[in-house]
DNA sequence: GACGCTGCTGTAAACGTTCTCAGTAATCCT
DNA sequence: AGGATTACTGAGAACGTTTACAGCAGCGTC
């Protein structure tokens, strides 16, 4: 394998000499010529890791999201693929299946150096991830609700704003007993819609009835369905918002098992708008909270952080956008 | 940042020692904890450049595929990222948007040894590829098929039996005139599907009529949308079989458009298995290749050749498997 | 008690770059 | 023409590891 002693060599001239060529630093127009030229007749690649020990610079960074298989995080790497590669970095993948520990590790692992920056999703950040954070030996952005106070840069979503403006869609549509499907409390998205439920049922002035909400074990498919189940048991609704697309799909397979048309019988609201919302049938009406939108802006605070700048955490935010579709049932 | 002189002179023991301490080498026990404790006083971590330049190992391995916003690929990021987890690898990303340009600068970057091997999914494989395959700087496995005679471990899907298997499939259940969508047929899957779909007419006994064949532009939902709409211009197929299934999601939207159902007027069979194939409505009959194994066979291929493992290159492949729902009208 | 082992340890080279610094040649100005 | 300035070059250190090699104890053997 050629090494840039093997270029400088061959152009009968010293490795700092080859070395400035092949940075375009500019030279005589003949040493530029002979050391192009060798290393072109070696076939020279600079090694990577002899170039980050020296100049600390990777060209890579990292992103780390709860899980690939969701259409939500593929949509935020095909965003940060797209910069990354504008910027001539590669991108490093990381799923950390909402694990915590994991997630902690991840920033940890920062201090090996193998990247230039992190941008991490995370459903729930602790404290913990607060001390770490403070810590990390590379920028940090997070893509998510850090509690205040977290010295982190972050991206987050309006999801309460935008669950009360799905609620209040359904309600425009003539829906009276909308009924919520949650996925696990304690998390950031899983709070925040909740709590937008519950400002979408109040500027409607409809009463809140705890027997209408229900709660998955997590933000997927299955778990949705079987939460709807257990919905449907006790109370009928005539609408169902879900706290995610995925929830949705499940929501709507067990509508359709217990026989109920949507959107006649019940109208369905996701959340994401994913990729999958075009794809159902009826097609899913979904809030738009922004993701591919979100992790491109992610991507730019970290440039600009590994570029040197300094200051004060950031805190960045997409609004939300309601997508009409049919499952909602009402007309555009 | 603490280097491995902080933790030698804090420990009052050369780096040589440290570092074999720090690398499980057997020492004195006296050594041993003091170097232990030092490490874990100063928070020493290794730095990945400095070791990867002098050990030659990187510990990252890269994943190249044409679309991280297509859920077969994400599948196999999942199951690549399974295995490599397990081996403590880091996983690089790389989105190649089908370019065979851009396929080919990754297989040069290996040169850069910025990781230890590359899993490349490539559509099209053409000589340039072996050409280079043949020079790679690290070891590739190739997940496709490559023409014979290329230089590279493989592993390949079955798909031209599995088309067949698909077309058998409608015809058991009394479809007659099967239709066939495609995605460009200068792919190898393409190709290979089309075979299969001639295939499984001929083994039915059902003669050819090139007009029930349509190609569209790109294996994606709306090129798949426009060329079934074509394809009803000129006949009235009773089934389709389309290539992957987001062509066939694509079909979908444009018979439920031309107002005919599936699978009462038409029954649909898609290929890869994809999460959306369970999402759709009527859910969607596909054939499985075994993206998810074939993945995961293609990370072992690569960490045995990482290894040190020399010799032929070695092809595997993993058998198709029909996956019956809704769509195709057959009960089960 | 001398000798050869064995088992640790330390010195120093190497991995392939980048970059500072000093030196030299070329150019400019007066 | 001579000094000041500029433009380029080369030597060599540094980045943080791993590892070959030599040194040196301590030990058992004859």
């Amino acid at each position: 394998m050629p090494t840039i002693t093997t270029v400088a060599r061959l152009a009968n001239v010293s490795v700092a000499s080859a070395s400035r060529v092949l940075n375009g630093i500019r030279t005589t127009p003949a040493t530029l010529a002979r050391v192009t030229e060798a290393a072109e007749a070696v076939g020279y690649v600079p090694n990577a890791a002899a170039r980050t020990l020296r100049s600390r610079r990777t060209g890579q960074i990292a992103f780390a999201m709860p899980d690939v298989g969701n259409p939500v995080y593929a949509s935020m790497v095909e965003s940060i693929q797209d910069v990354a590669r504008a910027r001539g970095l590669r991108l490093m993948l990381h799923s950390t299946g909402a694990d915590a520990e994991d997630e902690l590790a991840m920033v940890r692992d920062l201090k090996h150096r193998y990247v230039d920056g992190l941008i991490l999703v995370s459903l729930h950040l602790t404290d913990a991830h607060a001390d770490e954070l403070r810590r990390a030996a590379a920028p940090v952005i997070v893509i998510g609700s850090p509690p205040k106070g977290t010295a982190v840069d972050s991206v987050r979503p309006y999801s309460r704003k935008g669950a009360a403006e799905a609620v209040r869609h359904l309600h425009a549509g003539g829906r009276r007993r909308i009924a919520f499907v949650n996925g696990p409390q304690h998390t950031a998205p899983g709070s925040s819609r909740r709590l937008g439920y519950l400002d979408g049922l109040r500027s409607c002035g409809v009463a809140r009835d705890d027997a209408r909400c229900e709660v998955a074990d997590d933000f997927m498919i299955e778990p949705g369905r079987s939460a709807t189940k257990r919905l449907l048991e006790r109370t009928t609704p005539d609408a169902i918002f879900c706290a995610n697309d995925l929830l949705a799909i499940g929501a709507l397979s067990a509508l359709r098992e217990a026989g109920l048309d949507v959107p006649g019988d019940v109208a369905l609201v996701g959340v994401d708008n994913t990729t999958l919302a075009e794809v159902t049938w009826p097609t899913l009406t979904s809030v738009d909270l922004g993701s591919a939108e979100r992790a491109r802006l992610a991507a730019e605070l970290l440039f600009e952080r590994i570029e040197g700048l300094s200051g004060e955490p950031r805190m960045l935010g997409v609004e939300p956008r309601l997508v009409v579709r049919a499952s909602s049932g009402v007309a555009l």
